[in-house]
RNA sequence: GGUCCAGUAACUCAGCGGUAGAGUAUCUGCCUUUUAAGCAGAGAGUCGAUGGUUCGAUCCCAUCCUGGAUCACCA
């Protein structure tokens, strides 16, 4: 971008400061106090009028001749800045006469109060950190009965996503939002290490990409002069790493799909994924709900979340039903036992499309989809998923058509999805074939066959629970935002501007 | 991908077929307790882009770009 008027402007002051002999970027800067160590007892700090060294950045400037205000602002809080002629030398105040709000300076002072009754620090000092050459988005705010009321916010959102530290910067609800997310994902990580979980970090850049059914993104490693895929899931290293001994792990971390984006959708996004041998599918959704509340009850403090337009009660008994039994609920089909036809009718009266090669299964996965999934507000586990569509899920006992799986459901979305995990490797080698096949059909999500995987597989893996969670969307709902972009610091957007 | 909405100064926005406006911000002057500081003055714009209609387009039309909402598709 070329220089506007601000920025010659402010590039015309830097050379002032240097013809001062000062130096605008320097290398040494040290506070002796973060700014919120000064609202801890404020009276005594005032009594004892103890000089501190503040360093942050300069948020506000009001100058009235031969003294000004300014706001300083650090990570842990603002206080104002009193600074006159007077207390600082004629010199200094030349400097600070050249400062702008947006500038980084040190403040050397100490704690009063002014005739308006405000905290400030009696400077004595000022000193240049950091020159702003940019100007800052000009933000007033008022305090009203102790509410904060905002003028001409940052709020276009194109903008807020584009430039995010803008936005972090001049909107403190929107780095709550971030701050949250981090404490979030602490605390998933003391509830699973509290539970003799292990992390591990499996790769990225994978040969063969598993574990889901999405279209991955492709790049290519010189060196080895291979094609390598970003990872759509880590579901088959984890449980690599089970066949290799460990009994319980998880990853946190970025999974590449290469797929629409929307609301709910970014490219890159967070997943958690745990695997515990010996486990089950019982055990998974103990695990899940015991963790959602968890966070739900310690990091937010709260019960009920509004969340896509709906009240959410994440601290209730969360409901487990049969996907068979859901849709039966809502449209009185006794789906298990109606016959194909029958189920391909009803979809053909809804027009509902079914892809080739599409069993039962299938196709009663497509009437939950659209018949029920988004009539499911308050959490719940939808069970017996169909077999079909689960490659990597053991079988329910009793019933060919369904596996041993679930999906979490809350507000008409997908949060969670876990499985009893097959570890019978014949099985599962059919089944992925069965799913090579729909691939040879035109399905380019379907899972590809992972040799390595099922060889692995062949040599023994215990049964064993294995879930993922989606920490965006987990987020999302936490922090009551209805779009993925709200939580990822850096959404992906199309090239512009 | 369909539909709808938006894009005007650094920020938030108004405007309208006749050469662009406000508040804040900025600059200059005054100002030693201000705090959305104040007072006086000034500068600042390719009106998202490209075509078309018109004597004349920021405004009307078309196409495109970017973003949002929504539906469809998709985990």
């Amino acid at each position: 971008m070329s220089d506007n008027q601000f920025i010659k402007l402010r590039k015309e002051k830097l050379a002032k400061i240097r013809a001062l002999g000062i130096d605008p970027y320097p290398v040494e800067s040290g506070r002796s106090h973060k700014i919120a160590d000064l609202f801890e007892d404020r009276e005594s700090w005032v009594e004892r009028a103890e000089s501190v060294t503040l360093a942050g950045r300069l948020v506000a400037m009001r100058r009235q001749g031969k003294l000004g205000f300014g706001n300083l602002e650090d990570d842990s809080g603002k206080i104002q800045l009193y600074v006159s002629k007077n207390e600082t030398g004629e010199e200094n105040y030349e400097l600070f006469k050249l400062c702008d709000a947006g500038d980084f300076v040190e403040a050397t002072g100490s704690p009063f109060f002014t005739n308006s009754g405000e905290y400030s620090l009696r400077c004595s000092r000022i000193r240049l950190l950091g020159k702003n050459i940019r100007p800052l988005p000009a933000v007033k705010e008022r305090v009203e009965d102790g509410k904060t009321i905002r003028y001409d916010e940052f709020a276009d959102i194109e903008l807020r996503y584009r430039k995010r530290y803008l936005d972090l910067l001049l909107n403190p609800e929107h780095r709550k939002v971030f701050k949250l997310r981090s404490r979030i994902i602490r605390e998933m990580r003391s509830y699973l290490n509290e539970r003799d979980y292990m992390e591990v970090e499996t790769p990225i850049l994978q040969p063969l990409y598993g574990g889901a059914n999405a279209r991955p993104f492709v790049t290519h490693h010189n060196t080895l002069d291979v094609d390598l895929y970003l990872r759509i899931a880590v579901e088959l290293y984890l449980k690599r790493l089970i066949v290799g001994g460990y009994e319980r792990v998880y990853e946190i971390g970025k999974n590449f799909r290469n797929e629409g984006m929307d609301r709910t959708h970014n490219p890159e996004f967070t997943m958690l994924e745990s695997y515990e041998a010996y486990s089950d599918l019982r055990g998974m959704m103990d695990l899940v709900e015991g963790m959602v509340k968890h966070l739900a009850k310690n990091v937010i403090g709260k019960d009920e979340y509004v969340y896509q337009g709906h009240k959410v009660n994440l601290m209730g008994e969360w409901r487990r039903a049969g996907m068979a039994e859901l849709v039966q609920e809502k449209l009185g089909v006794d789906v298990l036992n109606e016959s194909d036809e029958a189920l391909i009718a009803l979809c053909k009266k809804h027009e509902l499309e079914i892809p080739p090669g599409s069993g039962k299964g299938k196709i009663i996965a497509v009437l939950f989809e659209h018949f029920v999934e988004h009539s499911l507000i308050q959490p719940t586990f939808v069970c017996d998923f169909p077999k079909e569509i689960s490659p990597l899920a053991k079988a329910k006992p009793g019933n060919p058509l369904l596996a041993d799986r679930f999906e979490l459901i809350i507000a008409g979305g997908e949060f969670a999805n876990a499985f009893s995990e097959l570890n019978d490797p014949l099985d599962q080698r059919a089944r992925l074939e069965a799913q090579a096949a729909l691939r040879a059909m035109g399905d380019d999500e379907a899972n590809v066959v992972d040799e390595d995987f099922l060889e692995a597989l062949e040599y023994g893996m215990p049964p064993m629970g294995g879930q993922g969670i989606g920490v965006d969307r987990l987020v999302m709902l936490l922090t009551e935002n209805d779009s993925i972009k709200e939580v990822i610091l850096f959404p992906q957007m199309k090239p512009g501007i």
